[in-house]
RNA sequence: GGCGAGGUAGCUCAGUUGGUAGAGCACACGGCUGAAAACCGUGGUGUCGCCGGUUCAAGUCCGGCCCUCGCCA
């Protein structure tokens, strides 16, 4: 059994994770690589909770710019590779489960759309109505549509967009949840009492307040800002609500993203969950001994 | 103390001429293969402030009490 190359953190925001990475970069010769949506933007570090230390695909985004997962996994395996062939160890830490998983799938995700398909399509949708656009969906690529909601009118759409293209929303080989990664990987969950989390959650948004988080959403909201930039947590909130306020749905926004992440951890095939409580530094050298041990990610 | 407004779900509130309650958000669960910090689906939230009265039937009408807010003293 090889040694792990590549080792994957998963955790939920404000658990800890950006700094045990940083233990484990000094560890390991490793390179950080971010498997987080939000991070790649530039010009909000605060607010996405940017690490201290150099890490790949961080920053690396213009807010005026749409972001998506293709997008992501080309640049992510573009890094994972370059630190590997460098002799150092990519250490993928994510909080965002589909960029995560992206991230280390061998297998690509299907192509965009052709220029002027979603425009197309979605004029099509709103014009038949979510049933009449399913139907015809159906007729298309029946296993897509088993999948997806007549409501949900992004994925719809795109099963359209794929259908034209002669691809599929649900293709016959399951290429994200494929169990092979493109590198031996080490993949561990980081957890953490939810109450302590609470807390941890509190703390990071005061933080974030103090070192000028306001002047930083307020300076990007009057940019022009893309669709996904605009959604980015925090960024509304702290940009057009009172202080006060904004700490307080700011606060709730995250434990709700910290729910949802919950979820994710329990759907990856982890090879251990750590106890997010203990010190970085203790963590960082687990994650060592079991990548020593040569754990590698156990078969779904 | 006087006048006014109001007490219904965790929060903000809706509730027609009386027929034992509902919407958004929150929450829970689930789905989701180039928007995932996104999107979609399902679900329950409950001494309708308290006590009494009228009525076959009261969140709704009547009386009393308690509490909150505002204005005036």
């Amino acid at each position: 059994m090889p040694e792990p190359r590549v080792v994957a953190i998963f955790g939920p925001t404000a658990c800890g994770k950006t700094a045990v990475a940083g233990a484990l970069r000094d560890r390991l010769a490793g390179e950080v690589v971010s498997a987080d949506s939000a991070a790649l933007y530039a010009g909000i570090p605060l607010i996405t909770a940017a690490p201290d230390y150099p890490a790949r695909l961080v920053g690396v985004v213009g807010l005026d710019c749409d972001v998506s997962v293709g997008e992501y996994q080309r640049l992510a395996h573009a890094a994972i590779d370059e630190t590997v062939a460098a002799g150092a160890t990519p250490i993928v830490t994510g909080g965002t489960g589909l960029y995560f998983r992206a991230a280390l799938s061998a297998l690509d995700l299907p192509p965009p759309p052709a220029p002027g398909e979603r425009e197309r399509w979605s004029a099509l949708y709103d014009g038949l109505g979510p049933e009449a656009a399913h139907a015809l969906l159906a007729g298309r690529d029946p296993a897509a549509a088993a999948r997806v909601h007549a409501n949900d009118r992004r994925r719809v759409v795109r099963a359209l967009e794929l259908a034209e293209a002669g691809a599929s929303l649900a293709p016959a080989k399951d290429q994200l949840w494929a169990e092979e990664t493109r590198h031996p990987t080490l993949l561990v969950g980081l957890a953490l009492d939810a109450d302590e989390l609470d807390t941890r959650i509190e703390a990071r948004v005061h933080a974030m307040i103090e070192r000028g988080a306001v002047a930083e959403a307020r300076a990007a909201w009057a940019r022009p800002l893309s669709d996904t930039a605009r959604k980015v947590l925090g960024i509304e909130e702290l940009a057009t609500l009172p202080a006060t306020e904004a700490a307080a749905a700011l606060t709730a926004a995250t434990r709700r993203l910290a729910r949802y992440q919950r979820k994710w951890l329990r759907r990856l095939p982890v090879a251990a969950t750590l106890d997010a409580a203990r010190r970085p530094e203790e963590i960082a050298d687990e994650i060592v001994a079991l990548a020593g041990a040569g754990e590698r990610l156990p078969r779904r």
